[in-house]
DNA sequence: CAGCATCCCAACTGATACTG
DNA sequence: CAGTATCAGTTGGGATGCTG
C-alpha cells in the first residue's frame, strides 16, 4: 500500500480529524447546545421542575419523539433528572441538576452576547446583501 | 375549515414556533455556533489573519465547499473580512473583525465551561449506561 | 399520561471535477 | 491559488399509530 491516492490521504486526514474533534470537550458541548431543542428544554427547566406534557406545551411545536430524545440525552449527560411517580396515570417530572443549572448559566452568557451583538450582525447582513444585489443587477 | 385535525393544529403551532425561534437572537447565534466548522474557523483566525489554503490546511478534513460556505456565511454576518489581492496567482486573506474577536471570546467561555464540566458529564454517562446495561441483562 | 416503533421525506454533507 | 458546479450518500426530524 505504498501508493495512496490524494483522495485516500484526504479521507484519512478527515477521519483522524473527526476523531480529534469528537474527543474535544468544546465540540462535544457545542454539539449538545447545537441541538435545536436542548437550549429550549434547559431554559424551560431553569425556573423549576416540570412534567413531560408541561414541557411539550411550553415548547410548542416539539414532537413527542424529539422531546423524549432530548430529555433522554440530557438525563444521560447528567443535566437533568427524571423522576417517575407510579400513580395512575403515570407522572414524570424533570428537574435540572446542579450541573444543569450551571449549563443554564452558560446559556445566559450566550444569550447576553447574542442580544448585545445581534444588531451588528443584522446590519452586517444588510450591507452584505445590498452589495450583492448590485452584482446581480 | 372549522374542523382541524390535531395534526394540523400541531403543524400550525410548529410553524409559528419556528418563526419565533428564528427571530430569537440566542437561537440564531446557537445555530451559527452549532455549525461544525464555524467554531474551528473562528478559533483558527483568532490568532491572526490567514489565507484560504492556510485555513484549509489548518482545519484538516474540511472540503473546499464547506470552507467556502462557512467563510461566506461568517463574512455576511460581519464576523470576518475577505481581502482579495488581485495578483497572479490570486491571494485572499481572511481576518476577524472586532465583532469576530468578541465572538472568539465567547467561544473561550464555552470552552472553559466544557473543560471544567466535561468530566462530570462523562461520569454521568457511565452511570447511566451502567444502569441501562443491567436492564438489558 | 408518557413514551416507543416504524416509516419516510427533505436537507445538508462531502466527494469529484472543472474554471478564472 | 481560490474557488464553483454537480451529484450521490447519510442523516435528522416529523407523522403516525400503538402500549403500559
Amino acid at each position: 500500500m505504498a501508493t495512496m491516492t490524494a483522495a485516500q490521504r484526504r479521507e484519512q486526514a478527515r477521519r483522524e480529524y473527526d476523531a480529534f474533534i469528537k474527543g474535544c470537550p468544546t465540540n462535544q458541548l457545542l454539539d449538545r447546545l447545537s441541538d435545536k431543542w436542548v437550549s429550549l428544554v434547559v431554559s424551560a427547566l431553569a425556573s423549576g421542575p416540570m412534567r413531560y406534557s408541561d414541557l411539550g406545551r411550553k415548547i410548542a411545536g416539539v414532537s413527542p419523539k424529539m422531546l423524549t430524545q432530548t430529555l433522554r440525552a440530557l438525563e444521560r449527560d447528567g443535566i437533568l433528572t427524571r423522576q417517575v411517580t407510579p400513580s395512575v396515570p403515570v407522572r414524570v417530572d424533570y428537574e435540572l441538576t446542579p450541573l444543569g443549572h450551571s449549563l443554564a448559566l452558560l446559556l445566559m452568557a450566550v444569550k447576553d452576547w447574542a442580544e448585545t451583538h445581534i444588531e451588528q450582525v443584522h446590519e452586517a447582513r444588510e450591507r452584505y446583501d445590498a452589495a450583492n444585489e448590485e452584482q446581480a443587477a
